[in-house]
DNA sequence: TTAGATTTGAACAAATATAAACAAGAGCGA
DNA sequence: TCGCTCTTGTTTATATTTGTTCAAATCTAA
């Protein structure tokens, strides 16, 4: 059976069912899992499969969305990001925490520390509802796209809290600076950096010489930046004297 | 069974079912406890639902854990009464709504209606974040047994909005005026009265006569009594002044 | 409130899956 | 045939997932 055929078969059996495993499927295809493994790796690369622990999932528009897209993708770089963050935060401080898939990832490792946490986004909130943690919710418009609160009315609130450390995201960066899809969000993250003693941008590796439409603040905004990118990518920034962690 | 495939399930059966028990998943999914907790601790993570001692709840509709039984409690009169309540609601309208159960249970009724809704209740803010309403949120500390916003800054928030109605709840009602079991709760719903051209308390007739530990204002505060209580019951309030909306 | 039952989290151990590096074999063109 | 690439499988080390045990926390009912 040729490699294409065999790729083929593993989709048509996705088609089919939820999901699939990789010691199943290598017994019927009568080829190694590891064979099988590569199989996924690259069909998860062209986007017809999801690969879990143990075999893959279908990709399925529904769930896909809310649960696959935006919390398992890039997992591991946001994870590994997140984790680097939150061993910068410390007992007794009042930390940001903007609105954005990434900086909403550092909920979970900071659900047991004493912390007083400030944000604008729902999503944080209900991850950090029922722990350790003292929230504050910024108030406002509710942007029901992003589950966050906009507007006037949530920027004067910002500018009443004053926190040791804040947590932004972006949708790209360059040595030139910042930059953000939305002027809303944007308007939301200056403030919130405003309002900080330091600011820590977390950014994973590909958004990293990325440009979005609107460029809202130089990198002199940032104290630190947090990323997976390696040194041969951090050291534009390194070189401008903004501290890189990424390892 | 691959672990995303099992956190599916156990999404796919809260949508379909109010709460689920961890022991009950275990037994139905072929693991032990522990794995069942392990992904609730991770869905939770992500804000998919909400982990109780025992099992987990679903977070669109009810997102406070808190309302579980006490919206069950009582909820044909609450109905009843929050039918009456949105007739009083017309297009562009902008409302206050108190946090507490039988307020939240007014949106179910007013989803379609083109108005402006602020609130200082989370579960208010999800239960109308996809629909027609356009919806503010009050800042300030998080109050995580209730799900709502209280505090200093929620009240100097309060103040700056203008409402053409407020609806508020209460633990207690008298002649001799509002009773309230927390002294937060009490100092937001005089502050939203405050700031609305009328007020309308919400309040089954088992709370009529009723005295919490906190007087927190008369009766005067108000504009119209909406219950389910009859008429006997109401007479005392109308004598008083107080227009009752009861049928 | 207190006592008893249940649920939970932490630490450990075992099973399983994965990635990386290397080796073997097939196919193909010169 | 040789040399090359591509695919596949093996080995080994690492990572992840799962279940067990037990102490602590939490709930419930008197």
């Amino acid at each position: 059976m040729t490699t294409i055929t065999r790729k083929r078969k593993i989709l048509e059996f996705l088609s089919q069912n939820e999901e699939m495993e990789v010691t199943e499927m290598a017994k019927y295809l009568e080829v190694s899992d590891i064979t099988i493994r590569r199989d996924l790796i690259d069909l998860e690369s062209k986007g017809l499969l999801i690969r879990t622990h143990g075999g893959a999932v279908k990709i399925d528009e529904n769930i896909a969305v809310s649960f696959q897209d935006k919390s398992v993708k890039n997992a591991k770089e946001k994870d590994f990001i997140c984790q680097l963050a939150s061993k910068e935060i410390q007992e007794g401080d009042v930390i940001f925490i903007d609105c954005g898939s990434t900086t909403f990832e550092l909920c979970k490792y900071i659900r047991e520390k004493k912390i007083h946490v400030i944000t604008n986004s729902l999503p944080v909130v209900n991850a950090l509802a029922h722990s350790k943690v003292k929230v504050n919710l910024i108030g406002g418009e509710l942007d029901t796209e992003r589950m966050a609160m906009h507007g006037m009315m949530a920027v004067e609130h910002i500018r009443k809290y004053q926190a040791t450390k804040a947590f932004i995201g972006v949708d790209g960066l360059t040595t030139e600076g910042l930059f953000a899809h939305s002027e809303k969000e944007a308007e939301i993250s200056l403030n919130i950096a405003a309002q900080a003693a330091q600011t820590y941008l977390l950014c994973d590796a590909s958004k990293i010489g990325k440009k979005s439409y609107l460029n809202f603040g130089g990198i002199g905004l940032l104290h630190t930046l947090i990323t997976n990118a390696d040194d041969q990518l951090a050291s534009p920034f390194r070189t401008l004297g903004l501290p890189v962690l990424n390892k």
